[in-house]
DNA sequence: ACAATGACATAAG
DNA sequence: GCTTATGCCATTG
């Protein structure tokens, strides 16, 4: 873990409270749009009590990828309700509404900055 | 280096 | 809208 998922959880990490973030889109923000899975593993290997709002990242759906038995999707949902955001007959999120803007250049560059200086935050 | 894995994404039936 | 099949990519054994 000294790359990849790093980056994920940093990016992650930057997700403002009460919006939303794809896996793909996470990908594409590090610059791997085809890498959604491994940003979902990254976020798979997470422990619970991380600093990382990993509630917030969910499929291009809006829906709650959870498919391992280690980890239940009503956990995730009732975070995520508790942050504001409100779900859908289906279960699924408004990612229109909720779906967050991402990070923009400047913000990246200091964000990769600040990883060589601290690997905390 | 190869094969297998996985909290995805997209296209097709 | 849901299920199945294929592609993609980084990590691990």
């Amino acid at each position: 873990m000294s790359s990849f998922f790093q980056q994920v959880y940093r990016v992650a990490r930057q997700i403002p409270l009460g919006r939303v973030a794809t896996y793909g889109q996470i990908a594409a923000l590090l610059g791997q749009p085809r890498a959604a899975r491994t940003v979902g593993w990254a976020l798979h290997a997470l422990p619970e009590d991380c600093d990382v709002p990993w509630h917030r990242v969910i499929n291009a759906q809006g829906r709650i990828s959870t498919s391992c038995k280690e980890h239940d999707a009503d956990p995730q949902r009732a975070r995520l309700e508790a942050e504001g955001i409100v779900f859908g007959p289906d279960d699924r999120v408004d990612l229109r509404v909720y779906r967050w803007a991402g990070l923009t250049w400047p913000e990246m560059d200091e964000l990769w900055r600040s990883e060589g200086e601290s690997d905390l935050d």
